[in-house]
DNA sequence: GTCTATAATAAGATAGAC
DNA sequence: GTCTATCTTATTATAGAC
């Protein structure tokens, strides 16, 4: 891993335990083991290297929710599959909790990530969601667009609410709430 | 209105607006139009003043619930009065932005009002979802707790998404679809 | 490419005048 | 009670040596 690779690394961890504001540049170089000179030729500044740092874990986040919710099994199987998925809950989501930071939100490239692998997980969501209805699975009433926003805002909120409570029970209820709610909902 | 007052108030709007780590003392004193010396006769420290003001808060959203959650009406008219009532919902939760804090969540003090906010917040939806079971409103099989949490997760959770998408549109839909599987459910 | 030195500004708190 | 210095440390970036 070259130095590059280092500070995206090290920002990613930082941005994810402390966000954008609570992030310094000082920080990243400590934990990459770099000095000021290095990021300052690879990145022009801490915003640069933070859209380097967000962009890689929207990637990935994106790569692990496709793979559980393209994976074999119902629909309820393969959302029951992703939002069971093993979570360092007390963590949060790292890019959920991107979006209370105000020097985030107020810049338009480093928000468009975060939007963009969001709408995407609606769709993806909706998708499979109208896939359960189209097997018998789910009530054909229901809007797949929706319902797809709950459970995806079911899992954000479920974050919110296990670190209020330093405990992940308040997520595990939501989730298992949730699912009950769609699995009921089967006529 | 006197000084304690509108530190409080000042930073109650900081915290809001750019969270614990993002809100400086200076940005405090100049939007209440104080002085250091003034903070620091009422209170300790930027933590001190952070306290009063997530309390007052807190009180704050506890009663504009409970009112919401106590009005007339069936189960599902209330919890619907309450997720479709008027909010700025690109501001986000106070109170939930606050648990991506890391300097709140690492403090016991200033994390204890918003657990026993959303520890309330959840007993309450619960008590009210049972009454809706026992109205036959909602299937009696669903567990109150986890659907009080699924609840509650959605509000937190839309507010996540709707940053993210700088658009209040994803909220609407997390609430339309949480109420439409409440609704669905009632058998 | 990476380093250290330097610098301007801000954070967070204290001291002492009034 | 409130004010204005003052202080120490951090933040974010630039400069220039190696």
């Amino acid at each position: 891993m070259d130095t590059a690779d280092r500070l995206i690394e090290s920002t990613r961890e930082l941005l994810w335990e402390r966000g954008y504001v609570g992030t310094s540049p000082k920080a990243i170089l400590q934990r990459a083991g770099a000095g000021q000179g290095s990021m300052y030729h690879h990145f022009s500044g801490k915003s640069d290297l933070a859209l380097a740092a967000v962009r890689r874990t929207v990637e990935q986040m994106r790569m692990t929710a496709d793979a559980l919710l393209s994976a074999p099994g119902t629909a309820l199987e393969r959302i029951t599959g992703y939002l069971r998925r093993e979570r360092d809950v007390l963590r949060g989501c790292p890019v959920g909790r991107l979006t209370m930071d105000p020097d985030i939100i107020a810049s338009p490239e480093l928000r468009a990530p975060l939007d963009e692998l969001f709408d995407w997980l609606r769709r993806r969501l909706a998708e499979v969601v109208a896939e359960g209805q189209s097997r018998g699975e789910f009530n054909a009433a229901l809007d797949p667009a929706a319902t797809a926003a709950t459970i995806a805002a079911t899992l954000q909120g479920g974050y919110v609410l296990a670190r209020a409570a330093d405990s992940v029970r308040p997520f595990e209820q939501a989730v298992t709430g949730v699912l009950a709610l769609l699995a009921s909902a089967n006529h």
